[in-house]
Order: structure tokens, then C-alpha cells, then sequence
DNA sequence: ACGCCGTACCGTACAGTGTACGATCCAACC
DNA sequence: GGTTGGATCGTACACTGTACGGTACGGCGT
């Protein structure tokens, strides 16, 4: 008489940890709790997460739908599960923020920081549909955390600026990353390029405004549209704003 | 033979500035878009954009489902209505950007803005649900916009700049808000206060994590648990990181 | 070797979703 | 009075997460 399957954080935890849990070993039919994420990871990864279906992960499986919830609590739950299982992997294949702020200054290591997460989400543009709340304490976010925090120790900030530092520039880069892949997401289902997107839109919205002017916001809006050949480029954006950003930081050390 | 209703962009804009397009003027029913909309708005602030359905929409207005599509292309283009509507309101009852900016600076202008969508979010959480794309074309997001951009205009920054500073502002306000709502919509759904959940996931945490240690993140995360009683403090995080933000860009006038 | 039991597995059912299609009905014009 | 064009909407389809209850199998005690 455990708790209902779904809801029991404590149960989570197990999971993430890997270490105890009824799902933790492989059943009769080889299935695991770790097969089922990396299936619904795959899946998400090539069709996004609205395609992470019970259905479709057991399918992929060569299971029944309800045979996954012995594994898994519930979808919210295996959503979870994915998200510590590719923040595991963000820094796999590069340097670790800690030896860049090594070779090159703290600076240096937030930057990689901004990198390696725009990366990871360009990857797994999933991981910008599930809406923050409160922490998935896995070992593949903890770690990532442990990793992210190292640039900005021992440079005269206090622990809480420290989170407040991290926080904010993780915050731009998730923001420019929803960003972007929201517009391509919009590109790949109307099947219309900016520059189609403008010449359509441009001429009714002339026609529509009736007069009204909006000269700042025309002004500002076509000079971005010059630079960038767009309404807008979240990066460009992004990576002005951590820039500032550590500048602010850099001012404060003194 | 209009367009397919849903995916025609001409014809949202027309919607949009309310000029043109055949659900400007009632029907017969007494229906009209902008009545939809206000409608649809009032349901997702009770009970978020997944209480919007198109059957609950037409119910609240006495009328079958599919009657909607004949002033509302589909609900995709229902929520950008949606979007626009709301930011018509945004600096309603208080002081214009441009205002506090004459009175007491840019930077204060600047606030301004945070805080005014900083509310915004909060009043109408369901806006953080929908995912940024291509710039809602409407009299209300165009008007925001030419409000916000009046404190960074003339101070010395290029159009690109104030472009990547409103953008950074914004993002760091936008994902303080996801976070904070995203936290309390788990707390409503389990009815768990912060202190309660850690108290059932701590023990939990110490057994699964079986030995393995995050000095740095155990370090960070207690001190910002001692400060703000909870595991994190989203809005502390964006004013910081906003303040550090404008200190970067002051540090540019010169 | 046999029987039993816990649990892995899964078929079915339910209350929903957006919207395509085609039928119906009504207001206004000739 | 007849006709037409558009507003209205009933039905249908394919799909969702998961509660419930039944089946069948692996491993254990004897």
C-alpha cells in the first residue's frame, strides 16, 4: 500500500538515484526504468516531447502502454527522469567550467557555462517545454550544478550571489533558447522563412495599423531587422546581456 | 476559399487590429472576437491556458464549440488574441516608463518595466505557458513594446543595444516568473508546503545519494535555504541579476 | 518435481482534446 | 415571396493519461 504510484516525491528520489525502487532491475522482459527514459529521451529528442506518449514509449518498447507504470510513476514523473538523465551529459564531451576558469579566469567559466547549456538545449529542445518548478534532485542535475557553480567560487561573492549570478545567466540562456526554437518550430510548420513570414505579414499589418505610428518601435525594429535579417536574434541577444551582465559582476569584485 | 481558417497570418493581423476580417462585427448570436477573447482571457486566469478548450470557451458564451471558428481562426491564433489583449493592459492603472524615466532616470525607467511585467506574469500566469515565437503583431504587444523601449533610447546606446537590453530584461523577468509560478503550481497540486516537501525528500536524498558528495552545491544550496527558507528565490535572483545587468550597461554610457 | 504466490504485464474503459465536414437555419435583399 | 450567403452547430475521428482488474510467469518452499 505505497503511495499512489504518482505524487510520492520520495519515490522520485529513488528513482533518480537509481539505487532502490521496485523498477530499479530489469523485469522479465528486460525492461528497466533507464531503458524506458532513454527510449522517451530519443523520442523526444527526434519529435519533441508532446510525441513522449505512454503508447509510444511502450510501442518503441515492444510493451504494453501499463506495463511501463511499474517502471516509472507516471508521465510527469518520466519527464523528470529524462531531464536529469541529459543534464547529466552536458559537459560529456568538453571542459569542465572549473579547468577553464582555470586557463582563462572566471570569466571564462561562466562563459562555458553559457555554452555548453545553449548547446544542450539546442539538442534537446524538449528541455525548454517543461516549465521550471521546484528542483529535480538527480544526480545528473546535481552534478550539473556542482559543476556550474565552480567558476564563480572564491571571487568575492557571496554564496548567495553566487546562486543569484547563476541563476540569471542560466535564466538568459533558457530564455533565448525558448526563444529560438520557438521560431523554428513555427519556420518547420508553416513552412515560411522570415523573409516570406515578413513579406506576407508586412503589407496587411500596413494596412491594418490605419495610421497608427509607433516611431520608436519602428525605428529600433528595423535597424534589428537590417543587422540580423529577422525580427529578432535571441542569441545575439543573449550573449549581450550575459556580457553586461558579468560586467555588472566584474564591478562588484572590487 | 479565404486560406485554410487556421495558418493564414494576414488574416490574424487583421484580427489582431480588429479592422478588418469576417468576426469583426457581431453575428447574430451577439458574438464577436473581441468577446471571445475576453472570455477566454477571464478562464485562463481562474484555471491556466489548459482550461481554455474551445468547448469551455463556447460554453461560457452559450454557444456551440465550433461556432468560435467563424471569429477565431483556431485556438492558436485564439491565445496570441489572448496575448495581445493582455498587454494592452500592462501599464493601465500607473506610471508610463517614459515618465519615471523624466523623473528620476533611465535606470528607474527601466524598473519600471520589470516591474510592471513582473505583475503582469503574475496576474495572468497562464502567460508564461505559451512559448515565444514570432513577435505578436498586435496594437497591444506593439504598444508595450514602444512603451518599454522609451528608457534606453537616447542615452547613448545603439538601436541593436537597447534591442539586446529589453530583450535581456524581459527574459530575466519572464523566467523568474516561470519559475515562481511553476513552483506554485506544484504546491497547489500537492499540497505541500517547501518545508514539508524537504522534510519528506531530504532523508530520502541523504539514503539514495549513498555516499557520493556536491560540496560546492550542499554549500550554495544551504545558504540559500537558510535565507529564503525555500530551495530558491526566483525574484531575488532576477533583481540581482538585473541590477548587475544595468550596472554592465551604465558602465557603457561612458 | 510440484505447487503456489507475488508481481510483471497488459486489455479495456473513461472523460477529455482540436477541428474537418456537412447539415440547418436565419436575416436581409431582389 | 423566394433566394442566397453566411452564422451556427451535431457528429465523428484519432488521440491522451491512467484506474481497474485480469492473466501469466519466474522463482521459491517443500
Amino acid at each position: 500500500m505505497a503511495a499512489r504510484g504518482s505524487g510520492d516525491p520520495a519515490r522520485l528520489v529513488g528513482l533518480l538515484w537509481a539505487a532502490s525502487g521496485s523498477g530499479a532491475a530489469p523485469g522479465r522482459t528486460g525492461l528497466s526504468t533507464a531503458r524506458v527514459v532513454d527510449v522517451a529521451v530519443t523520442l523526444a529528442d527526434e519529435e519533441g516531447l508532446a510525441a513522449v506518449t505512454m503508447r509510444r514509449v511502450a510501442d518503441a518498447l515492444g510493451v504494453g502502454a501499463m506495463s511501463l507504470y511499474t517502471y516509472v510513476p507516471g508521465r510527469a514523473e518520466l519527464v523528470e527522469l529524462m531531464l536529469d538523465r541529459v543534464a547529466a551529459q552536458v559537459y560529456d564531451g568538453g571542459d569542465l567550467p572549473r579547468d577553464v576558469r582555470e586557463a582563462a579566469g572566471w570569466r571564462a567559466g561562466v562563459l562555458r557555462v553559457v555554452d555548453a547549456n545553449w548547446a544542450h538545449h539546442l539538442r534537446h529542445p524538449w528541455t525548454i517545454d517543461v516549465p521550471p518548478a521546484r528542483p529535480v534532485l538527480g544526480p545528473g542535475v546535481t552534478s550539473k550544478y556542482e559543476l556550474e557553480l565552480a567558476p564563480l567560487d572564491g571571487i568575492g561573492l557571496s554564496d548567495l550571489e553566487i546562486e543569484h549570478v547563476l541563476s540569471s545567466v542560466l535564466g538568459l540562456v533558457g530564455h533565448a533558447a525558448r526563444w529560438t526554437i520557438g521560431v523554428e518550430r513555427v519556420r518547420a510548420e508553416t513552412a515560411l522563412t522570415e523573409l516570406e513570414w515578413w513579406e506576407t505579414v508586412g503589407p496587411a499589418l500596413g494596412a491594418a495599423m490605419g495610421g497608427r505610428s509607433f516611431p520608436l518601435a519602428e525605428r529600433v525594429g528595423s535597424a534589428v531587422g537590417e543587422a540580423v535579417q529577422a525580427a529578432d536574434d535571441p542569441e545575439l541577444s543573449m550573449r549581450y546581456g550575459v556580457e553586461r551582465l558579468l560586467d555588472g559582476v566584474a564591478a562588484r569584485l572590487r
